[in-house]
DNA sequence: ATGCTAGTATACCAACCGGTATGGATAATT
DNA sequence: AATTATCCATACCGGTTGGTATACTAGCAT
């Protein structure tokens, strides 16, 4: 039972017609489904075994408990999302005039949220963050907390914009879209009350905007 | 087996200590404490019969299952939380200036922020959104909703502001406000970035003030 | 008195839960 | 050829799940 921490390329079976996947990494993909789909207590592990096509005591030979799978994959689902930019592009960002970085970040927030796991990661990564805070820090320390800095790093640096908290401002950029996502698509909102996401981004563009033009003609007297 | 759908005051059993507390209050009570805590799922009907001092049996007789049980403690819990404001009240905020009322809505928002129940009830209803998509949209419509058309109608009622999307610009306030109570409080970002409600709110009428201004500034012109 | 209702207490059900044990098959390493 | 490691198949474990059945009691209205 030696610790076989290897995320490399060692991996130890590859048997039938040449797949490169991994035993571990079957599993893991199986349960990234089953457990976005129905929340930690409602899956068990039944179920995992049954979708990665492999038998229970397999999984337990890889993870100690349920609980240390969850762990497992929320973390691989989270950092997977969370591929991030190279230096250079923030470089490039924080170069932009406002309100092309607002679209740009826009362009970044609206192809997560397309994306239905993600979408899904965010659902329970909620649901389950009273009985697993640290997955919940987890997550907004590797996916929110990257773009609200993101954002509130621009912000700080375009001292023309005289913003006087810029964290504050990030977040109501990112927190607006976060807001979006959750009532229009997590909750159903926009079955039966639809607000379009670029509608949301014009109308903060509008306030940005206003915010430039004041503080440009306040600088000029 | 009647329907027996009197919501009023006729409670049947006023047996002991001379509580006025119908055992169908008392369940749904235990029931609101126990699901809120533990979402769904991971909530057990014996647990929730201990928690209310009542046999399971008793809980069956007047919920068919535990479905129907949990659907009946959101909806509680949800309109317990939207005893709305009367007209008279939403006529004054209408008559209020923008930043007087902005601080007024969030003056209401920090009350609700403040209030566990509150908080739990949003984490489980985004939890069990996939289970019980008619929840969420319950709550969406007699919670969020509420607040974001009032908001809305206030945009939309004042003019001067010249906003091309009231909605859009309502959901901008409103999101804000949510999106911070799920990353700082729910998700616990509070614990290492924290991020005071009121900077917010400050950095929010930052932004309106602006837009103001610059309406003023070009109908001057 | 006689039902009727609402509740209690307890026991029970099949199904499923997380997790383990055993024993055999396969394949790579030595 | 022997060893080792990984996996499968199946069966099993004690405990819990949602939900039911039976038998009994207390209050209430006719």
């Amino acid at each position: 039972m030696q610790d076989k921490r290897d995320s490399g390329s060692s991996a130890p079976a590859v048997i039938g017609g040449g797949r490169p996947r991994s035993k571990k990494d079957q599993i893991v993909q199986a349960a990234i489904k089953v457990f976005l789909e129905n929340g930690y207590a409602s899956t068990s592990m039944n179920r995992v075994a049954a979708e990665a096509d492999v038998i229970k005591a397999t999984i337990y030979s890889h993870f100690k408990d349920k609980e240390e799978l969850f762990a497992a994959i929320i973390e691989e689902v989270t950092f997977k999302r969370m591929q991030a930019d190279t230096p250079e592009f923030e470089q490039l960002l924080h170069s932009l005039p406002p309100d092309e970085f607002v679209k740009l970040l826009t362009q970044k927030f609206r192809m997560l949220s397309q994306s239905a796991e993600y979408r899904a990661l965010l659902r329970v990564v909620i649901g389950e963050s009273e009985r697993f805070p640290e997955l919940a820090t987890l997550y907004v320390k590797t996916v929110i907390l990257k773009g609200m800095e993101l954002a509130s790093g621009y912000f700080a640096k375009h001292k023309e914009m005289k913003l006087n908290n810029p964290l504050a401002t990030a977040h109501i950029c990112c927190g607006s879209f976060v807001a979006w996502l959750i009532w229009q698509e997590i909750l159903g909102g926009k079955n039966f009350k639809p607000l379009e996401f670029d509608d949301v981004v014009i109308a903060l563009q509008e306030l940005v905007d206003a915010k430039l033009a004041q503080d440009k003609e306040s600088s000029a007297e």
